[in-house]
DNA sequence: AATATACTTGAGTGATCACTCAAGAAAGAC
DNA sequence: GTCTTTCTTGAGTGATCACTCAAGTATATT
């Protein structure tokens, strides 16, 4: 009996975290909402009900992609080689919102007004490194990182190693690239 | 003949310099800075001019400040020790207004909206970045650290790592000490 | 004391913020 | 076709944004 709204939720979705990653949080108005999903107001609040509604929805998706293609990467071509690739991936696009986490962003923006969004960014970061981890543990079943190691600390200082990356990148200027290759570098001498 | 402000000039810019630090560029609106600073608005725009132009002031005091205390640190314990003992001085005061470097959180909030402060952002991290690679260099000369190394790839890689501990310092649960012994673990290996 | 020269005050500016809601339009059920 | 239910529209809400400015006040010079 009822009337099908005529959008694709999952498309508005990652078209809001395009421009939630790009912009931040307080950088992106409900007008530049409007403009890039082609919604009313009355169709965007009856949708998702609010801006940060919709930012913890784009984070989400933002968060179980990331998971995914690392997953797909560790499928493809190894735990050690995913870990050893990644941080080239994540800066490489040129198309991509910014080359800095929006967690991350996130996090920093909106840390210090104790915002639930920066709760929310916190615990997708955890569960990042809980992958990490889940990655550098494998490595050592297969013997290719010395089982001394804890893999929770290996994965804090990656997943820190990786966040300083992607800030640096957005730097004018900087080879990122370089300094992502000192990462995998650094796995390597595990 | 003129009357004399009732103010510290220089002590506003550091308190403005926390609350911009604290709470971010668009997160610390006029009415916070007034409140912080005990300033009504007519002689907040007599005394800066806007609030851009009180940001710009703010980040280059925090930026002076930290090149002078980088290089008193360097003088009292010579530059490789400096280095080893910066990333966890960055992120041990408590009554600090943030963990994560002002620069950074400047960086990325405003570089998608190409805002000359990101820009000015960008300049002092290279400005840090010089004085990092100027640190190695002496300790090349002082033949602490191996001379094959490149300074600039050094102190790039070293501005890289500081940034992603202090962003990890952010985060709730996060030993962000231990991964600034990591850092500093790091340089005495090479 | 008079004057000139700032500094301080605070109500007020238009613009934009996230958000609301009543009215109209569309589509499945009957 | 009619009804019911939902979606869409877009003008409008009060609040807050950075900022202005005319009037009042304090101080150094003469």
């Amino acid at each position: 009996m009822p009337r099908k709204p005529n959008f694709d939720r999952n498309d508005l979705i990652e078209r809001a975290r395009d421009l939630f990653w790009k912009r931040g949080w307080s950088g992106t108005s409900l007008k530049d909402l409007e403009a890039e999903l082609q919604m009313k107001p009355g169709s965007f609040y009856a949708a998702f009900g609010s801006k940060d509604a919709l930012f913890g929805l784009a984070m989400q998706k933002y968060v179980n992609d990331g998971l995914e293609h690392l997953r797909e990467l560790a499928d493809k071509c190894g735990p050690i080689n995913a870990l050893k690739q990644w941080p080239a991936k994540a800066i490489e696009s040129d198309n991509a919102p910014a080359k800095a986490c929006m967690l991350s962003k996130t996090l920093l923006e909106l840390n210090a007004h104790n915002h639930p969004l920066a709760e929310q960014a916190s615990l997708h970061l955890l569960k990042m490194e809980e992958q990490f981890a889940d990655l550098f543990q494998q490595a050592q079943s297969a013997g290719e990182i010395d089982k001394t190691h804890d893999p929770l600390v290996l994965a804090r200082k990656y997943q820190s190693d990786l966040l300083g990356l992607r800030v640096s990148a957005e730097r004018d200027g900087i080879n990122a690239q370089a300094i992502a290759q000192e990462i995998a570098d650094g796995i390597s001498r595990l």
